[in-house]
RNA sequence: GCUGGCGUAGCUCAACUGGUAGAGCAUCGGAUUUGUAAUCCGAAGGUUAAGGGUUCGAGUCCCCUCGCCAGCUCCA
């Protein structure tokens, strides 16, 4: 029993330590100060609970506060101190399970015989500091399935008891337990109640058990903790920033567009400011394809429904579109919710040849979907979008080459427009899809290889991929450290299959084309929620709606303000005019609000010399005067060639 | 769709346990003619989301419709 195993550690050092020893004996081994540190392990990359027993030699790490993962540790367990609250508070309340997400919130399900009030939280969230303040140990236990069931049945906790009959058999049943509450659990857990710094309760909402809107409907409450008050400050101030940025509040602020889900839910009504983001982002995309080989077309709006029965949406697919009867009896047309059925149906009209492949066909058609009314939210899931969508119809063996031209479209427009740390993720087949596994197989080594030729970050998402497709996305994660998907490209296994597409090969033979789908910002909807979310507003120069406002101090500079405003506005540049009768304060504080990139000011001196007086938004630098020549060739260069700024 | 929380002026928000619906910004009018983030005065703006009910009396309580927000396979 007394046999010796290896540790190695982070350094490079080895300890031996007795079989069986926890990860807690080896930071104490260490020192005094890491022990008391000590939030959990992770044994050979994986993290596991600070007293599982060590069997094997392995590699440690000591996870404490300073670890990312150590955070997820200290909600794991805050989420255990709430439950125990609530069973305080309210004995007949049955637990069923919580959860740490990814999002740096926590949350535990209830069932409970009413819901819980803003009161009953502050009430349960000042049972938890005290808790917290009784610095009870976490104990965990390893109990064989009948100790467990009895342990719960004991307790009437029956959902549990349900949860208990869900682990597999062979599988090892662990309990965790403070003071009197004791939890189904896996872990990992701090050491006492105490190690969590600072918790707070966030809000509450209504669930069902197991997700299920048949079964019982429970009450779920979400929190936050930290290791430190200092960090939950942080974290609330994100949370703070987040609501400011929120591109549902901004959007109307500045102009961009309006939202009526009275009159037409999960749709925008845009103004004119908004229509020139959207068109400045297709008017950038656009400018590109002929680089990248891209050609324009237009499709329908109405099919009838015979295309989407050959392309397969209308069997996996039709709830989510929208249909109607035609004029003609019996006669059903679709709404085009995508647009890849009708460029199908365009490359079969035609007899086509290997020479005039790559076919890449662009469209950037608004598209409606039938969404859920309850997951509609801003421009982020709407009904009516449009996308900067493409497909690509090519040999087989063009499919790589394809590929690495999407990922340096990418990079060059997220560039452009300043988003930075884009990931790629790569979606493997789910159980359900369309084609033959060795062509997926083959699909989805060429898009992994792919990513890594691009020299990004490459991640696998197993099994999410559409049921036709193998797809990479493009995770962009906003200043608020939040991740989005923009740009998707996917090999399409089924739809040339279901089309029957052929082209006569160099041997004259008939073949069928591999298929990509793909887009860079993905929908400008949601592109554009996203993109105001990261800037707060603040536009790069050549997106800007309004790029350059033009000052007047006095109402006698009128004249020469239109001048200036009319000359810069025959060069094509977006310019406003303030021409109230305000002070310039006002209209500078007027200017910065709008998220105007330039302001230029024109008094006395400046009409009277040809000048104007440059102020750039969100800087108080003086900038010297400058004529009205050199300036209006800037400004051109900056628009035309996408820089952020109006003078760089 | 379902669960919970909500819905007051264009926007942001007030209105004690049911007792005369208010403020700031925006808008309009007037004064002011301003040099780099808030000039002054005044006016107008509401069927309190729609409908129904309880009450002497409803923004407030109840019912219903519409809409918004958060969440809704992913595990103890």
């Amino acid at each position: 029993m007394s046999n010796q195993i290896t540790v190695s550690l982070p350094d490079g050092k080895t300890l031996s330590m007795e079989d069986g020893s926890t990860v807690l004996a080896v930071a104490e081994r260490i020192g005094p100060g890491l022990a008391k540190a000590t939030l959990a392990g992770r044994v050979d990359g994986k993290l596991v609970d600070l007293r599982t027993p060590l069997r094997t030699d392995c590699g440690i790490e000591i996870v404490t506060a300073r670890d990312p993962e150590g955070g997820n540790v200290i909600r794991h367990s805050a989420e255990h101190v709430m439950a125990d609250a609530v069973k305080r508070l309210f004995p007949d309340a049955q637990i069923d399970a919580g959860r740490a997400d990814h999002s740096e919130k926590f949350q535990y399900d209830f069932l409970v015989d009413r819901p819980f009030t803003p009161e009953d939280l502050e009430r349960i969230e000042k049972e938890m500091q005290s808790i917290i303040a009784e610095k009870a140990p976490f104990e965990r236990r390893v109990v064989d399935r009948e100790e467990a069931r009895a342990l719960f049945r004991g307790l009437d906790e029956e959902l549990k008891l349900s949860r208990l009959d869900d682990i597999p058999d062979g599988e090892e049943i662990t309990v965790f337990q403070h003071g009197d509450f004791v939890d189904l659990c896996r872990g990992p857990h701090v050491q006492r109640s105490d190690q969590i710094g600072a918790a707070t309760l966030l809000e509450v909402s209504g669930t069902y058990f197991r997700g299920d809107e048949r079964g019982p409907k429970l009450q779920r409450i979400y929190g936050t903790a930290f290791s430190s008050k200092k960090e939950l400050k942080a974290y609330l101030a994100r949370i703070e920033e987040a609501r400011k940025r929120d591109h549902r509040r901004v959007g109307v602020a500045l102009g961009l567009f309006q939202l009526d889900p009275a009159i037409s839910p999960g749709s925008p009504f845009y103004l004119p400011k908004g229509v020139a983001l959207y068109n400045g982002l297709v008017e950038f995309i656009r400018e590109l394809y002929p680089k990248y080989g891209f050609e324009e077309i237009l499709t329908p709006q109405l099919f009838r429904s015979e295309l989407f029965k050959r392309s397969g949406h209308h069997d996996k697919f039709y709830d989510d579109m929208y249909w109607f009867a035609g004029a003609d009896e019996d006669e059903e047309l679709g709404m085009k919710a995508m647009n890849c059925p009708g460029h199908c149906h365009l490359f079969e009209i035609g007899k086509r040849s290997y020479r005039e492949l790559p076919i890449r066909w662009a469209e950037f058609s608004r598209l409606h979907r039938n969404e859920r009314s309850g997951t509609l939210t801003g421009l982020t899931r709407v009904r009516s979008f449009a996308q900067d969508d493409a497909h690509i119809y090519c040999e087989p063996d063009q499919v790589p080459g394809e590929v690495d031209a999407f990922f340096r479209m990418v990079r060059e427009v997220y560039d452009k427009l300043g988003l930075e740390g884009v990931e790629m993720a790569v979606s493997t087949r789910s159980a359900e899809f369309l084609g033959e596994p060795e062509d997926w197989d083959v699909a989805e080594k060429v898009l992994i290889e792919a990513v890594e030729r691009a020299g990004f970050v490459c991640r696998i998402k197993e099994g999410e991929a559409a049921f036709y497709a193998p797809k990479v996305e493009a995770d962009f994660r906003d200043v608020l450290g939040r991740a989005w998907t923009l740009g998707t490209v996917q090999i399409d296994m089924a739809m040339p299959g279901r089309f029957g597409l052929r082209y006569v090969g160099r041997d004259g033979e008939l073949h069928q084309p591999a298929m990509l789908h793909r887009a860079v910002l993905g929908s400008l909807e949601r592109f554009i929620a996203i993109y105001i979310e990261h800037t707060g507003g603040d536009f790069p120069f050549w997106l800007a709606p309004v790029q350059v406002i033009v000052l007047p101090i006095s109402e006698k500079q009128s004249e020469y303000a239109r001048a200036v405003q009319g000359r810069l506005r025959d060069q094509r540049l977006r310019v406003g005019i303030d021409e109230r009768s305000e002070t310039l304060n006002w209209k500078i504080r007027e200017a910065e609000r709008q998220k105007i990139p330039l302001s230029l000011v024109v008094g006395e001196q400046e009409a009277s010399n040809g000048t104007v007086s440059p102020r750039l938004r969100r800087s108080k630098d003086k900038i010297p005067v400058m004529a009205m020549d050199a300036l209006t060739a800037m400004l051109v260069a900056a628009s035309t060639e996408r820089k952020m700024g109006p003078l760089e």
